[in-house]
DNA sequence: CTGAAAGCGCTAACAA
DNA sequence: TTGTTAGCGCTTTCAG
């Protein structure tokens, strides 16, 4: 071929550190030698020990620093897994801080970072999600996502997915749950078994999986101690704490004059913890005169002594991240792979102190 | 098998999904071009419209997907900052929590993605930070960091920092933090005024400057109510509820006889809500026989109503944010820049349901 | 308006 | 044991 032109040593805007090439130079030896000492790769083994220490020293020497880009590209892997959730500013999410913990130290006891992608709504997941998955991270964990079927379908392939607490099950992707309407039975059956019988649960939306399971456990504890559920005690609402707020202050006004429930069963923490404070408010005492109960023990009912139903959220965290990083193992080497549909975990009943036996005298709503 | 010389096409271990190259070529037009179009490059205005359609299509058609490791490569730019912490699994941090809020939400707004490094303790900060800051994120929060000044003088100089509630300041290190002296005076200042005066303190480490100023706070609005604070009623101890438990535990062991403080100030919302606990255990009411106050608002206390003082995490968070994008931004331009040394937010009284006047009579310790 | 070429920093494959 | 070459996917000069 003709002769190389040669060109002119390149200003080269000097932004990062000292690159594996300076090293080499410094050291008179190639990029590769220097890579191989530094960054471990594959050839590490085979060079000899008076290189080796030249290489080290050149590097303390220009400060060389690796760069994960740079290293990413080649490599096709950032080490790096994603969480995206929807992060509302108004309330803080518990539920998130929990499973989050579990993610954290799951990703790092296997070497991984954690990005998180803040989304203020899952049809912006949907939007963003290509954006996501664009080589920053090698996989991602949805937390309790709410995509529909077609969304699933448009996930991108090259990035394999987990999910927590997902709403509807997406193909190919795998779903860590905890056995939700199991908890609400067992609650439900508590309170029955104390005597309780009008027990009011403030429930989700009726379109989320997760509340409909609780609804669920709820009528079936009913059923299974033969006793029917006190007719409109279930009102529909959100998890949040405001909504919680809302839906127990209209149940009570649309409920004026009527008994007042005598158990409470919030199907969340924060449900429950908002419950509490307006029993209070009207004068009531917990669990003396009205028993409270929730669902997820999160660090806010822990602090409170709420007797709830706890969701293993942190090994739920750490399992996602264990699959995850399975897969994405699996994916680099081309190995087939089966996907777990389902993983579930157990949920349990935790003792507090809001519930105690229902009162002799019914209260009515003033 | 036999035949080699032409360079095959290369197997091209087809990794990403298609790439710009492939856009172009399917589009009859350079990967210059699409790049131009489909990510916004310099050039972008330069394109025809009917080259614009072809290579939308063509991207379309492809499933062309941007490789963010590959531009950050090229940018020596990721749009990511760092968020390092210690995080431990056995106590949840609600503190991280509403900073970590306030930093998703700010980073959200500038386009920033965020990557957590969970650290086990401070000195693996140190180790770590190189490998931290090699190109994969462009600057870092070091939240809440307990740093040695030697080790300030070792952050890579490539990398812009922000600190919150940083132990020490750290040379060219801008750091958020909040009034926490005057927040402290101020809670003391009101038990004072109700007529507190067995204070009992539950500090903080004694080599924390945060604990520190809150135990300055308590003794100077002692002075300056002119009343001598109570001897021996400042426990140090650490910010945690297993440290606060412990510390008021073993002051009760070595008080016993004498009289129960009218009042506990906890150096952390956490502390407080397990003195609650400890003296509900022990058959006292909150707050008619012993007021509580905390420190942080953090959610716990605000879900238990306990009195407290607010530091304004969430904003600490959108703050350094903001901080920290703007540094990143002029060290992109190779702007001079003047380091602000330190950002300091007011703190605020929260009246709460933990706070009454001291009772007429002493309890005596049991 | 468009394309060719060079290079960001690193690694794998192949020679030497 | 070491060096050379050729990308990873994208962007930015600089020519056409």
């Amino acid at each position: 071929m003709s002769e190389k032109p040669k060109p002119k040593p390149k200003p080269r805007r000097t932004r990062h550190a000292a690159t594996l090439a300076d090293v080499g130079r410094e050291a008179g030896v190639s990029a590769m030698a220097a890579s191989a000492v530094l960054n471990g790769a594959t050839t590490s083994s085979r060079i000899s020990q008076p290189t080796r220490e030249r290489i080290q020293e050149a590097a303390a020497k220009l400060r060389y620093r690796p760069n994960a880009t740079a290293r990413g590209l080649a490599d096709r892997r950032m080490n790096t897994i994603g969480v995206a959730t929807t992060f509302s500013a108004n309330e803080l999410n518990q539920y998130f801080l929990e499973v989050f913990n579990g993610v954290i130290e799951g990703a790092a006891a296997a070497g991984q970072n954690t990005t998180v992608f803040a989304l203020t709504d899952w049809p912006e997941c949907e939007r963003r999600l290509p954006a996501i998955c664009d080589g920053r991270i090698d996989g991602l964990i949805l937390l309790s996502p709410w995509l529909s079927l077609e969304a699933g379908d448009k996930l991108p392939d090259h990035t394999p997915f987990v999910s927590v607490h997902a709403n509807q099950l997406l193909p190919g992707v795998t779903n860590i749950e905890s056995d939700e309407e199991a908890g609400a039975f067992e609650m439900t059956r508590q309170l029955l078994a104390l005597g309780h019988r009008r027990i009011l649960h403030l429930a989700g939306p009726p379109d989320s999986i997760g509340a409909q399971r609780r609804v669920a456990g709820y009528l079936a504890a009913h059923a299974a101690a033969g006793v029917p559920p006190a007719p409109g005690h279930v009102q529909y609402g959100h998890f949040t704490t405001e909504a919680g707020r809302r839906a127990f202050t209209e149940w009570l006004l649309h409920h004026q004059g009527q008994p007042m429930p005598e158990a409470i069963f919030g199907a969340t923490d924060s449900v429950a913890l908002v419950a509490i404070d307006l029993l209070v408010e009207r004068g009531l005492r917990v669990p003396q005169d009205v028993s409270v109960v929730g669902f997820d023990d999160t660090l806010a009912a822990r602090s409170a002594h709420l007797t709830t139903v706890r969701q293993p959220l942190r090994e739920m965290g750490l399992r996602a991240v264990e699959l995850l990083v399975q897969r994405i193992e699996a994916k680099q080497q081309d190995k087939p792979e089966r996907v777990i549909d389902q993983v579930v975990l157990r949920t349990e009943f935790v003792k507090g102190r809001t519930l105690a036996k229902p009162r002799k005298l019914a209260l009515l709503i003033a």
